[in-house]
Order: structure tokens, then sequence, then C-alpha cells
DNA sequence: AAAAAACTGGACTATTTGGTCAGGAAATTG
DNA sequence: CAATTTCCTGACCAAATAGTCCAGTTTTTT
């Protein structure tokens, strides 16, 4: 996809396409691999901290490389969360097929929350730094959410309306559908904690999560006329 | 409520309970006042910027009061942290009754609904801090997670299990149902601007919340086979 | 009205921070 | 192999920060 994030200026010479996680690292193509390290490392401080309280120091601990080296690789603070936030966005928007109004109501729902519960197992870092990002006004993301994002919503909530229409499922508002998705499903990586401390885990099982969509599953569908 | 989330010593002598808010200014009573201004602008503050990225200083223009000052009420930074937090926890206790069994499922789970709508409504900052707080791993309220938020999920889960015994509901997961509910409606606080942004407008109105609260209870309640 | 308590605010400090920079190491090239 | 380009880093700095201190002012109590 294209960057569409970072507001600056190009963050630093790419000598190689980035987004494409785990290549091998091949000799005397250290950058790629540091680069990957010090995205990592940010990406868990900064969800854990925020980005103010973030300090490129801990970041260049975490990836075990000095701050200087982390200020060479990304000219400053700034261009760090940039970048996390456009990989973010990027991995999202790759993750949801388009629909279509020919589509099964039922199923494509039923996937739709098993692939946001999936993501929210599988990157859940991702998820809380995101989350972050909203719940303090978004203010790299504001852009990216009243274009790419909006269109996105707008475009699944006309095929939902229009299975709706075709009296395919009962008729609930189709944003407020996709909201209760996304909110419902992006709870489990962002409230982590709190869910553990609920049920007194310590830690989720692949299960717990397989659970959980099943769960949204069947309350939502049948919430949507689409089960018995 | 009885105060439990402040655990390094008191905070600061306290002549009059906290938490009333808005009481009439009596001449010499500058104190409450001032306690309430500091409070408000440091649930502003935090709420925007986390913990760690928030500074005395801001809190103390936003409040109009010197940093000093600020700083003779709430003897440090934490202080300040704390005593927000303990309101929040505070607030969402009271708001909350007891269920009971005998109860009618479909009014009770309209009405937790809508009050936690209303909440979301009401009070979109503390409902952001808490978000923060548990996001960043719940450094302070962890505890209470596992103690009093546990029981309170866990008493109500047990009687929304009763109700599924009796065959007055769908037989769904009690936990997940509540933590459904809390999470769909703690998103229209705290994910506010990306809602606003798909939606296109500029701020909630009234009956955004009431539509949302609408639209929930009905997919909810559909979900557990309290509505045709 | 005097003494005590509560409050105010400017000056100060020790520490931490983001970011710069000059020069050295390593790789690449001719 | 030498020249050139790329990559890396320790030392440094100006700005900002949490918190202290204390001398003075206002309010409350006696």
């Amino acid at each position: 996809m294209t960057r569409q994030i970072e507001p600056d200026s190009p963050e630093t010479k790419r000598t190689t396409s980035s987004g494409d996680k785990r290549k091998k690292v091949r000799p005397g193509r250290i950058r790629e691999r540091n680069r990957e390290r010090i995205l990592m490392a940010a990406e868990k401080e900064f969800s854990q901290n925020g980005f103010g309280a973030t300090t490129v120091q801990k970041i260049a601990d975490r990836a075990g490389l000095p701050k200087s080296n982390v200020l060479y690789y990304f000219s400053n603070k700034k261009r760090i969360y940039y970048a996390l936030m456009d990989d973010i966005m990027g991995r999202w928007n790759e993750m949801f097929s388009k629909i279509q109004p020919e589509d099964d109501p039922a199923t494509t729902l039923a996937s739709f929350i098993h692939a946001k519960v999936e993501l929210s197992r599988t990157h859940p870092l991702a998820s809380r730094l995101f989350a972050l990002e909203i719940i303090q006004g978004a203010p790299v993301l504001k852009d990216h959410l009243s274009t790419t994002m909006r269109e996105w919503v707008q475009a699944r909530a006309g095929v939902i309306q229009q299975w709706i229409d075709a009296g395919r499922m009962a008729p609930v508002d189709p944003v407020q559908l996709i909201l209760l998705i996304w909110s419902s499903t992006q709870h489990y990586a962002d409230f982590q904690v709190q869910i553990l401390a609920i049920e007194d885990k310590s830690e989720y099982t692949e299960s717990d999560f397989q659970h959980a969509a099943d769960f949204l599953t069947s309350v939502i569908l049948r919430g949507c006329g689409l089960a018995p």
C-alpha cells in the first residue's frame, strides 16, 4: 500500500522496501534487521507508555542499540511513531477484503469477526498503540480516519444496507453494526489486563480467543436476525 | 465508598470529604474549589497525554494556579492521578445497582446498557483516562480489577446464569456478555474521534447517544434471545 | 487582636530529555 | 588497494521537568 502517514518529510532514505518483516538477514544487510528491531522495540514502548512518555533511550535499550544509532535510522522520535502508524494502517488495510452484495451476510460477518479477533490476538501491541492514538485525539491518524477509514466503513455499510433492503437480515444501522464489531473485538487486545483480572487468569490461551470469537459471532449474528 | 486507590500515604490532609463537585463556594472555602479545579484540569491533561507526558505545569496552567500551589494540594504528580482514579472507580461503583434473579432480564440489561452509554456521554474524559490506565497495563488499578471489579462482574454473571438456567434467555457466556456491553458502550467515549471522523460529524449530539443506546439494546437483547 | 494554621508564588536544583555533531569504522567502489 | 561513500557512535548541550524551599500573605481559631 502507499505510505501516507508521515507528515514531515521522508524519514530517511530507504534502501530497501519496508513492511515485509522477518526477511532472512543477508550478510551485510544489517540495516533491515536494525530497522526492524527499532520498530519492534518502539511498538512495545509506545504502546506501554504512550508517545510522550516514551524516551528514545528506552527504545534504544530495548533494541540493543545506542541511542545515536536509533536516531541515525529515524531522524527523530516522531518519525519512529509515524512509521509504526503506517505499518499498522497498512496491515489493517490488507487484512479485510472487499465484501459484495451477493455474499452471504452470515458468513461474511462471521469471518469479519474472526479476522478481527485474530488481529487482536496476533498483534495486541499494535492494537493498543492504535487505541492510544485514537483516545488521545488521533493527532497523527486524524486525516486517515476521515478519508481512508471512512470510505472503508461506508463501503461496507452500503453492502450491509443492501442486505437489509433485500430482507436478508434485520434492519439494524449498518455503521453502528460495524462499530459494534470493531469495538467488541478490539477490546480483547486493548483491555487484556482487565479481562484477565476479571477472569482470574494470568494469560490468554488460544482457545480463549476462539471462545470469544464464537461468543461474539453467535450473539451478533442472532442480533442481526441471522441465526435462530 | 471507601478510598482504596492511593498506595503511598495519604495524599494531603483532607479537611472536607471529596467527591462532591460544584459545591457552592462559601467565602474562605477556597480549598474545595481549588482542589476541584486541579482535578478537573488534571483529568483533561492526563486523558489527553497520559500520565507520563502530562506535566504538573500544564495542569497548573489549566487550573489557573501556580505550579507550587498545585504541589501544595497534592504533594506530587502521582497523588493527583490516584485521586482521579479513586473518583472514577467511585463513580462507577455508585452507578450500577445490584441485580436480582427475580428481575426481568430484558429490562435489566437494557437499563444497564443505557446507564453505561450515559456514563460515556457525561464523563468522556474519565472514561478515556480509565482506558489509558488499562491499556498501559493498569499499574494503579490492577489490584482493584482483580478484587472489587472482579466480584462485581462475577455477581452479575451469576444472576445472568440463573436466568439462563431458568430458560429466560439464550445460553450465552455471562461474563462475555458483560464484556460485550462494557466494550461496546465504552467505545463511544474512548474512540469518539474515530466515530466522528467515520460519520463525518464534528461532535456528538444527545440523540446520537440515544441512537447508539437503542441500537446496542436491540442487537444485544435479540442476541440473547430476549427479543423477537 | 493575637496566635496558629492554611495558603501562595518566585527562585532554585538535580536530573532527564530530544537532538546534534564530529570523527571513526566498515563497506563499497574504481 | 586506495579512495569514497555509507554507516555508526560517544560526547555534548540547551531545554524542560518534578519537586523543594521559604518568606511572605491570608484566613481561621482562640
